[in-house]
DNA sequence: ACAAGATGTTTACGCTATATACAGTGGTGG
DNA sequence: CCACCACTGTATATAGCGTAAACATCTTGT
């Protein structure tokens, strides 16, 4: 409230609309007093595409598909949101929400990173689409995704680590959760069976160039197996972590 | 060679239509007896759309602008490509190229895996879109990109973790490049600035809010360190499987 | 020589995001 | 009270995308 609203200073067009998406993402915007009541919130229109990209895909999340959820045209949705791009962060923002609180959960920096691993790729499996969301360029991060931020550095302040190698820790563990969705995304269950069945067939033609992925397939590296893929990595990067914290 | 060209059975439009990129993907095409001579190929076609995405971004690759580079309209390239789709894949596999011999390179697994790492760094650093193109859905892999997965589960055998393991930590380390990549990709030299003043803002107006971000900010841990983040990540990850390793 | 098949162009369709111009609504200052 | 005007929503238009379909042109096997 109380910021008197600028009348439009776009002279760089679309270049420097950063501080609009920003006030947006963080709620900081001042309703009108004349003129007819909004029908619609950018919170209501984020939460349409959320449920519309969980249902269909982000890819069919379009103005013109958004704005048939609310009946209204696709034009008017820019009177709530700069554009599409504002929008996907929006979508972010609300399927993120408010981080766990690691503290409680659980004690001792190994465990509350692991946990705050897992909140985090429910996330991502409740919501598939997040990772092409958050993928695409440019981001600028809003008030739950510095929260998440802030959970997990608070997590690794105990550790007796710099500040620098705990933000670097941090950035590991994130991409693993990351890289986690991007597997799942990568190979879904018929694609993985049609994959291995045309790769094996050109695997037998070709054995002889790839010699270790022949044998790897052979003994079953591609077969489902029993260790969660989730743990194993970030097991392996907390013990490079914990060997690295021994070392000081 | 040989194969007789099958008079295109395109009965589910596009969905069946993944032989046809396999084929591409692998050469496997047997050039046509009747009819003028191609102009183009597909690798010719696919080397100007790298060059020109290596130039100007990924975005600008569509197919009129690749067409206008030979001088061609846009539906030319579709004798030679069934759709951009896999013309990006074979993008992938023209830069990808082939991986480099670990085993004269350096000795042990660690070391091999390491400059695995490196070397596919750097095909991501020479080729920024690199990453926005893998992580496009439902990939087929080529032969270099099964090569360089060969590679790496080459340098993994003497380790005697089981093959299932060696597969998890193939991709671990090529998770912890992709990684790097995207980070590079979000954070450029001004947008990191611009987003640092701007979140510097914010943060001090909500620094109860986010403690450990701004412990963490204050404590230099975003200011651009000595310590290479591809290698520390990696660090981390191949001493956490040098653990499991030992554990056996 | 002729037919067959391949190449390349033109045209068109449906889709996207969004700029621009306009019509209706309703709170507020004169 | 009423006119003004900020504000909402719509209609229209543009530029671009990938690509389907019809067509003309060229080359080669028969």
């Amino acid at each position: 409230m109380a910021r008197a609203a600028k009348p439009r200073e776009n002279k760089d067009k679309k270049a420097r609309d950063l501080p609009t998406g920003i006030a947006l993402l963080w709620g900081e915007q001042d309703q009108p007093a004349r003129g007819p009541k909004p029908s619609l919130t950018p919170q209501r229109i984020a939460q349409a595409a959320v449920t519309l990209a969980d249902a269909e895909g982000l890819e069919t999340v379009s103005m013109n598909r958004v704005a048939a959820e609310f009946g209204v045209s696709a034009m008017a949705l820019y009177r709530y949101v700069p554009g599409k791009t504002e929008l996907v962060e929006l979508m972010v923002e609300a399927v993120l929400s408010e981080p766990p609180d690691l503290s409680a959960a659980s004690s001792g920096w190994r465990a509350r990173l692991s946990t705050w691993a897992h909140r985090q790729w429910a996330v991502y499996q409740a919501h598939p689409w997040l990772l092409a969301a958050t993928a695409m360029r440019r981001q600028i991060m809003g008030p739950h995704q510095l929260a998440w931020m802030d959970a997990a550095l608070a997590a690794l302040e105990p550790t007796g680590l710099t500040a620098g190698q705990r933000h670097q820790v941090f950035l590991l563990v994130a991409g693993q959760v990351r890289n986690l969705a991007q597997q799942r995304a990568d190979f879904d269950e018929d694609h993985n069976r049609e994959w291995g069945r045309l790769t094996s067939e050109l695997l037998n033609r070709h054995s002889d160039r790839f010699p270790a992925l022949t044998k790897a397939i052979a003994d079953g590296a591609f077969t489902p197996t029993e260790l969660d893929p989730l743990d194993f990595g970030l097991d392996r990067i907390l013990d490079g972590v914990q060997v690295l914290i021994d070392r000081a």
